[in-house]
DNA sequence: AGAATGAATAATCAAGTAAATATTCACAAA
DNA sequence: TTTGTGAATATTTACTTGATTATTCATTCT
């Protein structure tokens, strides 16, 4: 990796760390200068600004996400309904862990989703792309039968929108959040199964 | 009527009004006692304060829409899964002719959402009722399998929650929105048939 | 050259004050 | 007795201005 690379990581863990914890506006360039061991003028040679720092860190955090669902893809011996209720629960659950920990999530979620609808819209596709892939593979083995797969993936994920977003898991418990989850997504399956 | 309960409702049409296109701050108590031909200090004989007309109004919208979906209810020749999908587009068009005509309708419903969430609950078991209703009405002419009819209605209202909550909807046509919603309840239909 | 810094400038925030608004009250009209 | 009002008080908002913070830049270091 090279050493410019490196920094970024650095800058972005940093920043990652104060921002969850107290907030974006409360972290300054300063404080993050100081985690990473430099001056607040030299996160200029990395980043634009600061609300690019935040923006990367946020890309980074969803392109995790994406590589958990793919890694989901790939395991072997799995039903289709077994795979779609996996990818949903995986989202639910790195959603109530940051909810659980990081004090400033919900804040820093209604800031990206307000400020940069785009990185969250182009986050959602990929996560409906892992669902088709599910639904083909249903349709493949005969176990579903989704004429249209993307128009299908897009159903399950607005049909499966509240275990997505922080604001609206507030005031369920993870088992009634997995429980609500579940019973939607096998309702669902149920409905597409081939008879 | 009362010419007390008469003048309540002066105030609150004239209250909405205002508080609908110019948001609850922007509106002040002298212009809502302007609008009614009275004096901004004879309100508070009607009102506790200005947060009480708002919440008045609101339990009086909400009453309305519960009002129209109990009457989906009562309409004759219809399956279960045509009612439950007539209830959620009810609702579905109700919300979508606020955002489309009111301008500071999101606002409101964000103000109350986050400091009178009892209110809402109410509303949403008032809906999750409806759609027992129809529940209940589809397990006893054989249409559908529901062993546990508020469970499966509360589920119902979980998958089309982004039809209820104008920030989800944001985005997207009235003919998406209502493509969405009726594929959604479809499938779980579909999927709740007796089979 | 590229990496890094402190000082300079621009933008934003926060404390305090003036103005606007909400709410109360003593009293008048119906 | 209920509806109503204008004046008085309490609260909130809007507006200054001083302080903090973001960002740029000229310069040093390697």
């Amino acid at each position: 990796m090279g050493k410019n690379e490196e920094t970024r990581e650095l800058i972005i863990d940093s920043a990652r760390n104060r921002f969850l914890q107290y907030g974006f506006n409360k972290t300054t360039m300063a404080e993050i200068a100081k985690d990473c061991g430099m001056s607040a003028s030299n996160l200029y040679r990395f980043f634009k600004d600061k609300n690019d720092i935040l923006v990367e860190m946020t890309e980074r955090c969803f392109r995790d996400t994406e590589n958990c669902l793919r890694e989901i893809l790939r395991r072997p011996g799995m039903s289709a309904a077994e795979r779609i209720k996996a990818l949903v629960l995986e989202k639910l659950h790195i959603n109530y862990d940051m909810i659980a920990n990081e004090p400033k999530f919900n804040e820093i979620v209604m800031y990206i989703t307000s400020e940069r609808s785009d990185i969250v819209c182009r986050h959602k596709d990929a996560l409906i792309s892992s669902i088709a892939e599910a639904v083909a593979e249903g349709n493949r083995n005969g176990e579903l039968e989704a004429p249209d797969i993307v128009k299908t993936a897009d159903m399950i994920s607005k049909a499966t929108i509240m275990f997505g977003h922080p604001m609206l898991m507030n005031g369920y418990s993870l088992q009634e959040l997995e429980d609500s989850a579940t019973e939607i997504i096998e309702t669902l399956v149920q409905g597409l199964r081939r008879r």
